[in-house]
RNA sequence: GGAGAGGUGGCUGAGUGGUUGAAAGCGGCGGUCUUGAAAACCGUUAAGGGGCGACCCUUCUAGAGUUCGAAUCUCUACCUCUCCGCCA
């Protein structure tokens, strides 16, 4: 939920913040509306005032043994006032919700305003790979070591479903393995694991809903939502909680299955690995207090490249532009490896800083010290990172002359001692 | 799926129509005592909204209802627990 004083105390940066991210919201209603809300309230309280004022004398008239007749018809005039009024109030506030909801996050000083385009590489590691051979796409290698039956995978439940088999499957169970184990026991994330059905307050309370409904599987006889990501259900495990100051930053590490519909994305990367209706990541999310949040972020994003690194994939980081951020995003970085098949960089990571906007949605919450108040944390999530993609990068970047797929060091003890991926 | 019992503050838990925003205990914070700590004792300790402020209003899972008045009564939804059934 978009904070309204904000945008009641400093409409011009809230204005700014959303036309850098491309939403063009006009704020002038849910300013009339808060103005008329805070009218109608004082109103209310006031009768509310008098009703509880009534409430005690005739309280005090019964345990006096007065007769308390006369009261009660005064107190039945005020509560019909009172009757009158509650509609009004609560339809008012319900428009401001209805507003405030649909707000997106606003992005940090430091993003660059503009669409994709002005998306910036901060920095990029490892050397591309190199062959003296044409080399092939993960679907052609994946094919011919059958590790991956795609046409099967489209038969049990459509296109962009996939069936591994044999290394192929054993690949994808060594990989969330190596990385749980890598933020568990490297990195000081707390292992969960979440589930993959939530409802409806979840989705709101991250963001999801209701900007991306006809992007997520949806179960109506349940009431509930597959997650495009662990993020929701993880992130969800502190709603409507007050944290400990001492017990932030609290980080946590989730392998999930991710469900995503892809709607409006029919013709986009239709074979293959790069873009599926159910994939395989592990996730990475943090509590913690505001000031911390953006050194947070850096370390978040570096704690995703380690993957990488102990993998030898290159790849390259870049900061995203303002006009390419995610709704509750304030600040993002995207990693993106390289796959040499294709010849191209793919997104297999983004670490986000959200601030205090799913928090605020979510009421998550810690106690400050300084202040003895409860304030709102920052929440923060990356992928560490996504699967198909990485196989992508895998399978194309390791493969060999003869067809075969070498495994990196660090995934062999994962793969049962396996140096190659051969028929 | 059937039967029953419940959902109250950071936690445990009292409260069955009117000074109950809510006893008591635990935990937290401050203090006395102590070289320091523990123990003991004293005090303090919910969140949100409005107002410059004294202060006022809301909130006992959520929504609807009864009543002048609801944590307390009624209905609905959700969730938890116990027993039975089914089951990986």
């Amino acid at each position: 939920m978009f904070d309204i004083k904000l945008i009641r105390d400093d409409r011009q940066t809230v204005e700014k913040g959303l036309q850098a991210k491309g939403a063009a919201i006009d704020l002038g209603p849910v300013l009339k509306y808060d103005t008329e809300r805070r009218k109608l309230l004082t109103q209310l309280e006031e009768l509310r005032g008098q009703k509880n004022a009534a409430n005690d004398e005739i309280s005090l008239a019964l345990k006096e043994k007065k007769d308390p007749k006369k009261k009660i018809a005064s107190m039945k005039t005020i509560a019909h006032k009172i009757d009158a009024l509650e509609p009004k109030v609560k339809k008012v506030q319900a428009q401001i919700s209805d507003i405030l909801i649909g707000i997106p996050n606003l992005p940090h000083p430091s993003v660059p305003v503009g669409g994709a385009e002005k998306n910036k590489e901060v920095r990029r590691w490892g050397e591309l790979a190199r062959f003296d051979f044409t080399p092939k796409t993960h679907i052609e290698i994946a094919q011919a070591l059958d590790i991956i039956d795609f046409e099967r995978g489209a038969k049990i439940a459509g296109s962009h479903f996939i069936l591994y088999k044999k290394q192929g499957a054993r690949l994808v169970r060594a990989l969330f393995n190596f990385m749980l184990d890598v933020h568990t026991s490297e990195h000081g994330y707390t292992e969960v694991f979440p589930p993959v059905l939530v409802n409806r307050a979840a989705m709101t309370g991250t963001g999801q809903l209701p900007k991306m409904a006809e992007d997520m599987y949806f179960l109506p006889d349940d009431d509930l939502y597959l997650i495009p990501t662990a993020e929701v259900p993880v992130t969800n495990i502190h709603r409507e909680e007050i944290l400990n100051e001492e017990q932030l930053p609290v980080k946590y590490a989730a392998y999930s299955a991710c469900f995503r519909r892809e709607a409006g994305s029919y013709g986009k990367d239709t074979k293959g690995l790069v873009r599926v209706h159910q994939f395989d990541k592990v996730e990475l999310v943090k509590f913690v207090k505001p000031a911390d949040s953006y050194g947070e972020l850096e370390k978040l994003v570096a704690d995703a490249e380690k993957i990488f690194q102990l993998l030898e994939l290159p790849y390259r980081v870049m900061l995203l532009a303002s006009g390419d951020l995610s709704f509750a995003a304030a600040k993002c970085y995207d990693i993106e490896a390289h796959a040499a098949g294709m010849n191209k960089w793919l997104e297999v990571s983004s670490c986000s800083n959200f601030e205090d906007f799913q928090a605020r949605r979510a009421g998550i919450k810690f106690k400050d010290k300084a202040t003895k108040r409860a304030a709102y944390v920052h929440t923060l999530n990356g992928s560490g990172v996504a699967l198909p993609r990485t196989i992508v990068a895998l399978l194309e970047n390791y493969q060999t002359k003869e067809g075969t797929v070498r495994i990196p060091k660090v995934l062999q003890p994962y793969m049962g001692g396996a140096e190659v991926i051969r028929k």
